[in-house]
DNA sequence: CATGGGATTGACT
DNA sequence: GTCAATCCCATGC
Protein backbone atom coordinates (compact mmCIF):
# COMPACT_ATOMS: atom_id res chain seq x y z
CA UNK A 1 0.00 0.00 0.00
CA UNK A 2 1.51 3.46 -0.88
CA UNK A 3 2.42 5.67 2.34
CA UNK A 4 0.22 8.09 3.00
CA UNK A 5 3.10 10.73 3.61
CA UNK A 6 3.54 10.39 -0.28
CA UNK A 7 1.36 12.67 -2.76
CA UNK A 8 0.81 9.81 -5.40
CA UNK A 9 -1.27 7.87 -1.74
CA UNK A 10 -4.11 10.71 -2.65
CA UNK A 11 -3.78 10.88 -6.45
CA UNK A 12 -6.22 8.08 -6.67
CA UNK A 13 -9.68 6.74 -6.27
CA UNK A 14 -11.06 8.62 -3.19
CA UNK A 15 -12.70 5.62 -2.11
CA UNK A 16 -9.35 3.77 -2.22
CA UNK A 17 -7.77 6.89 0.17
CA UNK A 18 -10.94 6.86 2.26
CA UNK A 19 -10.64 2.55 2.53
CA UNK A 20 -6.58 3.03 3.01
CA UNK A 21 -6.62 5.49 5.64
CA UNK A 22 -8.39 3.15 8.68
CA UNK A 23 -6.01 2.51 10.37
CA UNK A 24 -3.62 5.79 9.68
CA UNK A 25 -2.80 7.88 12.38
CA UNK A 26 -3.29 11.82 12.38
CA UNK A 27 -1.76 13.90 14.40
CA UNK A 28 -1.51 17.98 14.69
CA UNK A 29 1.05 19.46 18.09
CA UNK A 30 1.32 17.02 20.71
CA UNK A 31 -2.17 15.20 19.99
CA UNK A 32 -2.82 12.17 17.72
CA UNK A 33 -5.22 9.53 16.89
CA UNK A 34 -5.61 6.53 14.60
CA UNK A 35 -8.36 6.43 12.28
CA UNK A 36 -11.32 4.74 12.80
CA UNK A 37 -13.98 5.96 9.95
CA UNK A 38 -13.59 8.01 6.89
CA UNK A 39 -16.24 8.68 4.12
CA UNK A 40 -15.71 9.28 0.37
CA UNK A 41 -17.19 12.11 -1.66
CA UNK A 42 -16.76 12.71 -5.52
CA UNK A 43 -17.66 15.45 -7.57
CA UNK A 44 -19.81 13.47 -9.79
CA UNK A 45 -22.55 12.98 -6.97
CA UNK A 46 -24.68 15.51 -5.46
CA UNK A 47 -23.61 15.28 -1.70
CA UNK A 48 -20.19 16.15 -2.34
CA UNK A 49 -19.48 20.07 -2.35
CA UNK A 50 -17.59 20.11 -5.61
CA UNK A 51 -20.52 18.84 -7.22
CA UNK A 52 -21.23 22.31 -8.30
CA UNK A 53 -18.02 22.95 -9.68
CA UNK A 54 -15.38 25.67 -8.65
CA UNK A 55 -16.41 27.94 -6.04
CA UNK A 56 -14.60 30.29 -3.76
CA UNK A 57 -15.49 27.55 -1.14
CA UNK A 58 -14.53 24.77 -3.06
CA UNK A 59 -11.29 25.64 -3.86
CA UNK A 60 -9.25 23.69 -2.51
CA UNK A 61 -10.98 20.20 -3.29
CA UNK A 62 -9.97 20.69 -6.46
CA UNK A 63 -6.44 21.56 -5.88
CA UNK A 64 -3.73 18.34 -5.40
CA UNK A 65 -4.06 15.52 -3.77
CA UNK A 66 -2.65 15.46 -0.29
CA UNK A 67 -4.01 18.72 1.07
CA UNK A 68 -6.72 19.16 4.17
CA UNK A 69 -9.90 20.61 3.14
CA UNK A 70 -10.95 21.87 6.78
CA UNK A 71 -14.52 24.00 6.14
CA UNK A 72 -17.38 24.86 9.01
CA UNK A 73 -20.08 22.95 9.62
CA UNK A 74 -23.61 24.17 10.47
CA UNK A 75 -22.03 27.20 11.06
CA UNK A 76 -20.22 25.44 14.31
CA UNK A 77 -17.89 22.68 13.62
CA UNK A 78 -14.82 22.14 11.73
CA UNK A 79 -14.73 18.83 9.37
CA UNK A 80 -11.65 17.34 8.03
CA UNK A 81 -10.85 16.15 4.71
CA UNK A 82 -7.94 15.00 2.89
CA UNK A 83 -8.08 16.37 -0.95
CA UNK A 84 -7.44 13.07 -3.45
CA UNK A 85 -7.72 12.11 -6.81
CA UNK A 86 -5.77 14.38 -9.50
CA UNK A 87 -5.89 18.36 -9.27
CA UNK A 88 -8.76 19.36 -11.03
CA UNK A 89 -10.73 16.27 -9.65
CA UNK A 90 -12.55 17.81 -6.68
CA UNK A 91 -12.94 14.94 -4.39
CA UNK A 92 -12.14 14.29 -0.84
CA UNK A 93 -12.07 11.70 1.97
CA UNK A 94 -13.58 12.90 5.27
CA UNK A 95 -12.61 12.01 8.55
CA UNK A 96 -14.93 10.96 10.86
CA UNK A 97 -13.81 9.50 13.95
CA UNK A 98 -10.17 8.69 15.38
CA UNK A 99 -9.23 6.48 18.51
CA UNK A 100 -6.98 8.74 20.36
CA UNK A 101 -3.21 7.56 20.68
CA UNK A 102 -1.64 10.78 22.22
CA UNK A 103 -1.96 14.07 24.10
CA UNK A 104 -5.15 12.46 25.84
CA UNK A 105 -5.05 15.03 28.37
CA UNK A 106 -5.29 17.88 26.03
CA UNK A 107 -7.82 16.69 24.35
CA UNK A 108 -9.76 16.25 27.53
CA UNK A 109 -9.03 19.99 28.28
CA UNK A 110 -10.09 20.87 24.74
CA UNK A 111 -13.46 18.35 24.65
CA UNK A 112 -14.21 19.42 27.98
CA UNK A 113 -14.81 15.27 28.66
CA UNK A 114 -13.11 12.81 30.34
CA UNK A 115 -14.13 9.27 28.02
CA UNK A 116 -11.98 8.57 25.94
CA UNK A 117 -14.36 6.92 23.77
CA UNK A 118 -16.14 10.65 23.41
CA UNK A 119 -13.44 12.41 22.67
CA UNK A 120 -13.29 12.27 19.03
CA UNK A 121 -16.35 10.05 18.02
CA UNK A 122 -17.43 11.90 15.05
CA UNK A 123 -15.92 14.81 12.51
CA UNK A 124 -16.55 17.67 14.59
CA UNK A 125 -15.28 16.63 17.76
CA UNK A 126 -12.23 15.06 16.39
CA UNK A 127 -11.11 18.67 15.37
CA UNK A 128 -11.48 20.16 18.21
CA UNK A 129 -10.04 17.12 20.42
CA UNK A 130 -6.80 17.86 18.05
CA UNK A 131 -6.81 22.11 18.07
CA UNK A 132 -8.04 21.57 14.25
CA UNK A 133 -9.52 24.66 12.73
CA UNK A 134 -10.85 26.78 9.69
CA UNK A 135 -7.24 28.23 9.40
CA UNK A 136 -5.60 25.07 8.26
CA UNK A 137 -7.54 25.00 5.42
CA UNK A 138 -5.14 24.11 2.28
CA UNK A 139 -2.41 22.78 4.22
CA UNK A 140 -0.27 20.08 3.54
CA UNK A 141 -0.94 16.44 4.58
CA UNK A 142 2.24 14.91 3.94
CA UNK A 143 4.72 16.25 6.70
CA UNK A 144 5.69 19.65 5.64
CA UNK A 145 2.56 21.24 7.07
CA UNK A 146 1.07 21.33 10.86
CA UNK A 147 -1.17 18.20 10.37
CA UNK A 148 0.50 14.80 9.82
CA UNK A 149 -0.58 11.55 8.50
CA UNK A 150 1.21 8.47 9.24
CA UNK A 151 1.32 4.98 8.17
CA UNK A 152 -0.79 2.01 9.57
CA UNK A 153 1.15 -0.42 12.14
CA UNK A 154 -2.19 -2.91 11.67
CA UNK A 155 -4.43 -4.12 9.05
CA UNK A 156 -7.75 -3.49 10.16
CA UNK A 157 -11.04 -5.45 9.64
CA UNK A 158 -12.79 -2.95 7.85
CA UNK A 159 -16.98 -2.97 7.47
CA UNK A 160 -18.63 -0.20 4.71
CA UNK A 161 -22.04 1.40 5.03
CA UNK A 162 -23.47 4.48 3.73
CA UNK A 163 -22.63 7.97 4.67
CA UNK A 164 -24.37 9.91 7.54
CA UNK A 165 -25.66 13.51 7.66
CA UNK A 166 -26.88 13.82 3.71
CA UNK A 167 -29.71 14.00 2.35
CA UNK A 168 -28.34 13.39 -1.32
CA UNK A 169 -26.74 10.23 -2.61
CA UNK A 170 -27.56 8.52 0.82
CA UNK A 171 -27.55 5.25 -0.85
CA UNK A 172 -23.87 4.82 -2.18
CA UNK A 173 -21.57 2.97 0.53
CA UNK A 174 -19.10 5.09 0.61
CA UNK A 175 -18.05 5.13 4.48
CA UNK A 176 -15.50 2.81 6.00
CA UNK A 177 -15.21 1.85 9.67
CA UNK A 178 -13.14 -0.01 11.62
CA UNK A 179 -14.96 -2.49 12.87
CA UNK A 180 -13.76 -3.49 15.78
CA UNK A 181 -13.05 0.10 17.17
CA UNK A 182 -15.20 1.42 20.37
CA UNK A 183 -14.51 4.94 19.25
CA UNK A 184 -16.87 4.94 15.46
CA UNK A 185 -19.30 7.39 15.45
CA UNK A 186 -23.19 6.37 15.92
CA UNK A 187 -25.03 5.22 14.29
CA UNK A 188 -23.38 1.96 13.53
CA UNK A 189 -22.84 0.79 10.19
CA UNK A 190 -23.82 -3.58 9.96
CA UNK A 191 -21.29 -5.87 10.95
CA UNK A 192 -19.56 -3.10 13.64
CA UNK A 193 -18.53 -4.85 16.61
CA UNK A 194 -20.49 -3.22 19.07
CA UNK A 195 -24.08 -4.03 17.03
CA UNK A 196 -23.37 -7.67 16.75
CA UNK A 197 -25.09 -10.61 17.89
C1' DC B 1 -29.58 41.86 -1.88
C1' DA B 2 -32.50 38.20 0.73
C1' DT B 3 -32.98 33.70 1.73
C1' DG B 4 -32.27 28.86 2.86
C1' DG B 5 -29.70 25.10 4.03
C1' DG B 6 -26.24 22.26 5.81
C1' DA B 7 -20.64 16.08 5.41
C1' DT B 8 -22.94 18.29 13.61
C1' DT B 9 -23.30 18.31 18.40
C1' DG B 10 -25.20 18.41 23.00
C1' DA B 11 -29.07 19.10 25.79
C1' DC B 12 -33.47 17.84 26.62
C1' DT B 13 -38.40 15.09 26.46
C1' DG C 1 -37.10 10.69 19.72
C1' DT C 2 -36.75 16.50 19.07
C1' DC C 3 -34.44 20.95 18.73
C1' DA C 4 -31.48 25.19 18.70
C1' DA C 5 -26.98 27.17 17.99
C1' DT C 6 -24.63 29.78 14.27
C1' DC C 7 -22.54 31.54 9.83
C1' DC C 8 -20.75 31.04 5.29
C1' DC C 9 -21.98 30.65 0.83
C1' DA C 10 -24.77 29.16 -3.19
C1' DT C 11 -28.76 30.35 -5.29
C1' DG C 12 -32.36 33.19 -7.13
C1' DC C 13 -34.85 37.47 -7.81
Amino acid sequence: MPDPRERGFYARSVHDVACDLVGCVVRHGDAAGRIVEVESYHQEEPACHAFNGLTPRTEVLFGPPGLAYVYRSYGVHALLNAVSEDEGVGAAALIRALEPVDGIDAMRARRGLERVEDLCNGPGKLTQALGIWLDLNGTSLLGDGPIEILPRSDEPEIVTGTRIGINKAVELPWRFCDARSACVSRPWPPGHARRRR
